[in-house]
DNA sequence: AACCTCGTTTGACAATGTCATACGCGGTTA
DNA sequence: TAACCGCGTATGACATTGTCAAACGAGGTT
């Protein structure tokens, strides 16, 4: 795959900085941490200024992410097949379960999470579609390990960081846990984000039979365990309602 | 303003384009709309799907939006003061009205959705943080438009769309509504963008006064207008939930 | 089997972005 | 008050870089 365009590539460097510090940044600031001359970041974020992606500051000159991105991003979820074909299935599952749905695909080595249901009558939740979770310390995330092998191990390389005490980070005993999500077909998680909260999810298959996503319910490990064995009508509305997604997105129905 | 990166504009018009149209696009098609050779936008297509703000169709070998862009727009509404003042109102604004909340803010002639609440106990609505909305036929808009005279002179040079025969099409007649959005604090709007739905709203105004973004609520006519006129009650909220994030944003309390 | 159309690659050219240097401003220090 | 930082911004010469016409190759259609 030859030559990429170096000043987008750059301005996709400054964007994805300013999306991981949530304060604003400035131009030295930038500059400093991606090795460029200020005088060229500046260029590229009068540019993106302009476009939209950033804006700045007026009173402190520093620049932070721009409008025309969240619209960007509704327009992407807006062409999501995944999330399109899911969005009944998943106010479903949240009505059988009486828990928290998240609809979640592969990026970046960690979990986007691209839709998202409130648990039935429990407002005052935030909605976090858009945002990224760990991945090898939720069961989408897991059951999404376990379908990319060669992603798996590129996480693995990189230190597992701990959430909990509970938290898998010895890759030998991840690559246990894969093992068995892949011959079970589902995943589970206990505390191992967050100490009272865990989750169930199953993959979602496209017509290419490849895993394009993963969802699941979240909540309290008293609702979703009983015996340290995920609760058995719980998983199967879980993997039922990952399957019924899976055909409406044309995979063969298994 | 000096130079901006020619590769950086033509990357965000390739961006923009894919946002306006929801199904996939060619390169040919991108290229003939935006008068290039197709061999340019080939190679900011690839940047750009290395990066992550496009994809390509295995199948088809056409481009959409990619994922990146999604978190980049939620790392946006974290960053979002605004936003972020006004999630705590906007619930209560909901609740004491029993009416779906929307926030909103001047985006490119239109106002781009950067929170919103359901209705209380009636779910099964979709979010639309992110999208944008006509700017001439909501409250919200009004508000905006009423206090950013420069961009209402510049969205009535345009034809101003219909949607219901209750949309105010005539630059003299919205110049007049405005007029009285200004006088009186607050907008109003009854079926003008959708027959059965209304909506009012009033303005957020930060620590400089620029008023900033706008807090409204929508829903039946029949539920907010008595004897066609906003029932005085939902007003008082709309307005006095408008003033208390305008205080959290530090405007001087008036 | 000839012929589209589309996504992709190529390579020479010069337009274009780069980057060291300089500027001007605000705040802090001596 | 004046010297001095540190910041965001402007400048301009240079050669790196992106551009674009043309060609390629794979699908599909005629």
């Amino acid at each position: 795959m030859p030559g990429r365009i170096q000043s987008i590539e750059r301005a996709a460097a400054i964007l994805r900085l300013l999306s991981g510090r949530s304060r604003r940044l400035g131009v030295v600031e930038m500059a400093n941490e991606l090795g460029l001359p200020k005088g060229t970041v500046h260029g590229i974020l009068r540019t993106l200024q302009h476009v939209g992606f950033v804006e700045q500051d007026p009173e402190s000159g520093k620049y932070r992410l721009g409008a025309a991105l969240l619209h960007m991003g509704s327009s992407y979820l807006d062409g999501n097949e995944l999330r399109t074909r899911a969005l009944n299935w998943s106010d479903s599952l949240a009505s059988r379960t009486h828990e928290e749905v998240r609809i979640g695909t592969l990026h970046d080595g960690r979990v986007l999470i691209v839709h998202h249901v409130f648990r039935p009558d429990d407002s005052m939740q935030t909605l976090d579609v858009g945002s990224l979770m760990p991945i090898h310390a939720t069961a989408l995330g897991k059951v999404l390990l376990a379908t990319h092998p060669h992603v798996a191990e590129e996480v693995m390389k990189r230190e597992l960081p701990s959430y909990t005490d509970s938290t898998i980070t010895d890759p030998k005993l991840l690559r246990r846990e894969l093992e068995r999500v892949r011959e079970r077909g589902w995943a589970s998680e206990a505390g191992e984000l967050q100490r009272l909260r865990s989750s169930l999810a199953a993959p979602i298959i496209d017509r290419t039979g490849r895993t394009v996503g993963a969802m699941g319910i979240f909540g309290g490990p008293e609702r979703l365990f009983a015996a340290r064995s995920p609760r058995p009508e719980l998983l199967t509305h879980v993997r039922e309602h990952a399957q019924a997604v899976s055909r409406e997105l044309g995979a063969i129905p298994w």
